[in-house]
DNA sequence: AACCCGCCCAACT
DNA sequence: AGTTGGGCGGGTT
């Protein structure tokens, strides 16, 4: 539950609906505090931002840079979140060393697990890699779906849409 | 100090 | 092609 105190100071929150499904925003004024993709339901998604902070949050219209570029990303096209401002105050300094991580990881290419535990200096970190990617707070923009397992298959996918929702990201990735 | 994991690797069948 | 078993490191309770 983010019901910190620092975060008591104002969450905007809007939905939007696209070709992966419902998506969602969650923004402070430090930036993007939390994104949400390819939900079947609305209601799903209201229920996941319910669950996730306090009632100290506030509706807006699904405007707005951020908002814009996944809505694009969504239609196919090849989408640099270059320049999104997050808010990275609530993960840890590892999580955030994987994130920033998988965040150079360009469109249309993938990298695994283990070699991304290996270029953070943690050869055989392979693991803690997926656990800090199984909270990845910014699916798509930081595109998380582009780390598979070793072996080729697809691995885990924690947001909306489960593994189905990573195999047609990377499809939709390969096809631009 | 236990668990739990979006993994990996070698060694099998 | 699938399965198994040991090892792994970070996070959570």
């Amino acid at each position: 539950m983010i019901n910190d105190k620092r975060y008591r100071v104002l969450i905007t929150y809007s939905l939007f609906p696209t070709s992966i499904g419902w998506c969602g925003v969650l923004t402070t004024q430090r930036g993007l505090l939390r994104l949400y993709a390819g939900y079947a339901e609305r209601n799903q998604l209201l229920n996941h931002i319910a669950g996730a902070v306090d009632s100290h949050k506030k509706k807006v219209p699904a405007t707005g840079i951020v908002i814009d570029k996944i809505k694009r990303y969504c239609s196919g096209k090849h989408v640099s979140f270059e320049g999104c401002k997050m808010d990275w105050s609530s993960l840890s300094p590892f999580q955030q060393k994987v994130l920033k991580a998988a965040l150079k990881i360009p469109y249309g290419s993938v990298e695994t697990y283990g070699n991304l535990a290996r270029t953070i200096g943690c050869p055989r970190g392979a693991r803690a890699v997926g656990n800090a990617l199984a909270k990845n707070p910014f699916p798509l923009v930081i595109p998380c779906h582009r780390i598979i397992r070793g072996d080729g298959k697809p691995g885990g996918f924690s947001a909306g849409g489960g593994v189905m929702l990573k195999n047609k990201l990377l499809q939709m990735e390969q096809l631009s």
